[in-house]
DNA sequence: AAGCTCTCCTGATGGC
DNA sequence: TGCCATCAGGAGAGCT
């Protein structure tokens, strides 16, 4: 499940081998992986044909490549559930969930991009160079990023009225964290989920917001030393996984700080991971968020 | 208008 | 054995 982590080991592995390449040829295989990009497949082929990949930037889950040689544009790319972007060594055989393909004028290896469930995608964008591209502009900076400000944030959180989770994973608040990351930042600064922001304290949410970036860089470099340059394996079932997370995906085995039985809770169509003890529901169950009372 | 629900997609898994 | 339901989940469209 790429979220920041995985998709920063991703760019680390396109700045080094990608870029400063010629774009020779593009193979849309399925039109879905560029549905962002309104003007179609032939129009994102022929945008990228001749030009040169420069660098790779990314801002919370979203990559981008600029384009050179003239340098306008850039390609952006997001991974969704299960996108990778792969550079096969000469002879792998071909991936039946290959869905975009570039091919490169000095007989570099292919760049693929390999989506089972087609949630992610490619396309390109106008970018000027500064900031980020047009297409992403909604997205706010990730906690590593030097944009994000950290008194900024803690202010527009307790200005929502939202569940606490319900807020991290805002790409438009905070960018990077899925629902794993947030988890285990909840767990980390001992806070339920469905605690309302608008009632948490400001060091409370300071406390949080450090948290969220120790588990993003910690996973950064496990990330970069147990996978491959360029392959984040979409199982989940990578050694980061298996040795440092506390909460998410271990229903019933116990808490590492105190030993409770770690409770599994339907959130928003998904799970969510949290110790009973150590992460009490909130006494009031969400006030006015979340709709509907239970019918009586 | 912020907050919420639904939808897109495929493969693994579990119940009957 | 085989079929169906459920789950995984990022993000944006659309509704209230």
């Amino acid at each position: 499940m790429p979220e920041l982590p995985e998709v920063e080991t991703v760019r680390r592995g396109l700045a080094a081998r990608v870029a400063g390449r010629r774009v020779a040829g593009v193979q849309v295989h399925h039109p879905r992986a560029v549905r962002r990009h309104l003007p179609g497949p032939d129009d994102f082929a022929a945008r990228l044909r001749g030009r040169v990949l420069a660098d790779a930037h990314r801002r919370g889950k979203y990559l981008w490549l600029p384009l050179d040689d003239p340098p306008a544009d850039a390609m952006i790319g997001h991974l969704g559930m299960s996108g990778q972007l792969l550079l096969p060594a000469p002879g792998t055989p071909p991936d039946p969930h290959l869905r975009v393909g570039l091919s490169f004028v000095d007989g570099a290896p292919p760049l693929w991009f390999v989506d089972q469930r087609t949630f992610g995608g490619l396309s390109v964008s106008t970018w000027d160079g500064t900031g980020v591209p047009e297409q992403i502009g909604h997205i706010a900076p990730d906690p590593l990023d030097k944009a994000f400000d950290d008194e900024q944030f803690v202010a527009a959180l307790r200005r929502r009225r939202v569940a606490v989770k319900v807020a991290l994973l805002d790409q438009g608040l905070i960018s990077g964290v899925g629902n794993i990351y947030a988890d285990e930042a909840l767990w980390r600064a001992q806070l339920h989920g469905q605690r309302r922001s608008d009632l948490l304290t400001r060091p409370a949410v300071r406390r949080l917001v450090d948290h969220v970036r120790d588990v993003l860089t910690e996973a950064i470099d496990a990330g970069g030393t147990s996978f491959d340059a360029l392959y984040v394996d979409v199982n989940g079932d990578s050694g980061w996984y298996e040795r440092e997370l506390h909460v998410y995906g271990r229903e019933g085995e116990p808490c590492d700080r105190c030993g409770a039985p770690i409770r599994r809770e339907p959130f928003a169509n998904r799970s969510s991971f949290s110790c009973p003890r150590c992460q009490p529901r909130p006494r009031l169950p969400r006030a006015s968020v979340g709709g509907r009372q239970p019918a009586r």
